[in-house]
DNA sequence: GCTGAAAATGCCTGGAT
DNA sequence: ATCCAGGCATTTTCAGC
């Protein structure tokens, strides 16, 4: 039903999913169509939820956030209600969550400033949620939120 | 040498990771600022690299990329040079890449239209890498790429 | 749905405090 | 390092095709 995008709208969400800041001036030139009607489109793609946003890409460590991990969650009470999303969401340090088959039942990926931090924050997350965790931390990041093939 | 942010450059930060799109008067406003003092700290903190750029959040599904998953890796040879994440670099599906401490050396997070496409990865990243890999397939996504606490 | 142009808004460079 | 001001570019709307 909206899994398709014309040529152009995909033209337009990879030219800025490159950059998020490009004018519709830049775009229209570069997909070929006039100003406005470029700008009709990334519109109506905003209103699709095709782009769900605009966010600046900031460096983890310049932010005071070096440490990276990824914490995979097993429910302990298998009676209790699958709502761990929601206990967890006031968490800021929880960057992603993602619901996975496997031997866990999610996946986080959060950061911090520091070894002392994230364990407060296995403390909060067990707490909220009434889980067990399986903590692997990230040594280094090679590349993080490339562009997509489309 | 790098890790701190001035409570102003932290708003800044703060205010184009929750919109990247966000004007320099609006930015003035909301940090209280001259327009042309934001304007110089937004440049500085993109050349100190604390802004890495910009990009449109996109809707995987929407753009033909419904299936999510993280691509575990363990290397065949031990011997082998450790250079895996250039090995993979040109591989468009493999959105980010982490090396990790813990049973695997690095974690990709992949992209596919299919459950076919996501095969034919995995041959392609084994083949270019010389790996093992593990697949945990991600049921749904909760919540993803949210704006750090800072 | 696209175009082209007009009006409003915002960008961004200098120069002064 | 911040503010002010001017010219310039961009955004946004609207009428016509």
């Amino acid at each position: 039903m909206s899994g398709e995008l014309e040529p152009i709208d995909q033209a337009i969400v990879r030219e800025l999913a490159a950059d998020g800041r490009r004018s519709f001036t830049d775009l229209a030139e570069r997909v070929g169509l006039s100003v406005s009607a470029v700008h009709q489109r990334v519109r109506r793609l905003e209103q699709r939820a095709v782009i769900r946003g605009y966010t600046a890409r900031l460096d983890a460590e310049a932010i005071g956030l070096p440490l990276t991990a990824f914490i995979s969650l097993s429910p302990i009470d298998p009676a209790a209600p699958d709502d761990y999303p929601q206990r967890l969401e006031h968490i800021e340090e929880i960057e992603s969550c993602y619901s996975v088959a496997g031997d866990y039942s999610y996946v986080l990926l959060v950061r911090v400033a520091s070894p002392t931090d994230l364990e407060e924050l296995l403390r909060k997350i067990r707490e909220s949620a009434k889980v067990s965790t399986r903590t692997t931390v990230v040594l280094s990041t090679p590349y993080e939120g490339r562009t997509p093939a489309l």
